[in-house]
DNA sequence: GAAGGCATGTAAGCTGTTACATGATTCT
DNA sequence: AGAATCATGTAACAGCTTACATGCCTTC
């Protein structure tokens, strides 16, 4: 999925300026399964009100740049839906703390303990976050859907690492201590 | 994590050609959560050599090219070693597949039901992968636990999809024919 | 007083993918 | 016969991130 896209679907929720889009992949329910910057949201912005997919309206504010607040248009979400007929590319997981995880007897076991602790806060927080939406949000089935399979996951995850934490940190201590010698 | 070092991890497990690395990146353990292509790993591994992170030992063939075998030296390993000292950024996750479910109203509900089917029977086999493994490779206490890990995810995101599938698709019917009129 | 949020936009640069170039062998 | 696998390497291109440029307001 493009930026170009990913816009015009947090537009056809709400209208929002570049800025609040941005908020949107960094907290919004998009944040989880995508990612877009702002150097790649303005261009994206530009491109699509020159193709009708948007219109812009311009507030003026006080002391900071005009808020241009952009809208979905019928040609936009046309564009949207017809974005959504691909087939879908495999998903892409990139996760730095698992690959440190596997090498994890490169590193010392207390440096692990502390990530592995960090992720589980991670995955808790998320889960709530997800849990605290609730299911009554009910304007698009497919994002309860979603919502619910992202919450199971975290938490799978979350549980995981809580039941092997302590017996891992010691085979770790153990295989560093070895390795150490 | 870059390419350079990727290919230094794997060049840790064993010796390998550029051709095989990329062929761990695409069914061996690394691949859930990194992925590198050909385009990526021949000039990284020129770059290793020229560092003397790893020595080059050519294996003429018939008919093909010489094989290219590198293996990590010692320079090699320190170097792994200090990558794995940063702080590691925050996961990445790309989903198409998530993205169409959230506007799956904008879609026939049967393409939403094969892709689901689809992505469940991926999951599964994901997962069985996995499991074959077994915790009895027991070189790296690290490689289990991230095993163990995905295992666990896999099964819970096809779990979840088992479960609320026709409730989900159901919803979606009823809503795309509201829609369609 | 510093940091962070609000607000837009440009451009350099990094990184990686895809396609091209080459070519034999083996499986279907 | 055609596709896939083995095997390396280059180069064009695409896409995104980061930094820069600007500047006020609010919170700590």
């Amino acid at each position: 999925m493009d930026v170009k896209t990913l816009c015009l679907a947090v537009l056809s929720r709400r209208d929002a300026t570049g800025y609040e889009i941005r908020k949107q992949f960094a907290e919004g329910p998009f944040a989880h399964f995508q990612k877009a910057s702002l150097g790649a949201i303005y261009p994206a912005l530009t491109r699509a009100a020159k193709e009708s997919l948007v219109t812009v309206t311009e507030e003026a504010q006080d002391g900071r740049p005009d808020k241009k607040v952009y809208s979905l248009t019928e040609v936009g979400k046309a564009a949207l839906r017809r974005a959504c007929e691909i087939e879908p590319e495999p998903d892409q997981v990139r996760s730095d703390l698992f690959f440190l995880i596997f090498f994890a007897s490169y590193q010392p076991p207390e440096k692990i303990a502390r990530l592995i602790d960090e992720r589980i806060a991670f995955y808790d927080s998320q889960q709530c976050e997800l849990d605290e939406i609730g299911p009554n949000c009910a304007a698009e089935p497919g994002m309860n859907f979603v919502r619910g399979l992202g919450s199971t996951v975290y938490r799978a995850a979350a549980d995981y690492m809580r039941a092997n934490r302590d017996t891992f940190l010691t085979h770790l201590s153990a295989k560093t201590r070895y390795a150490a010698e």
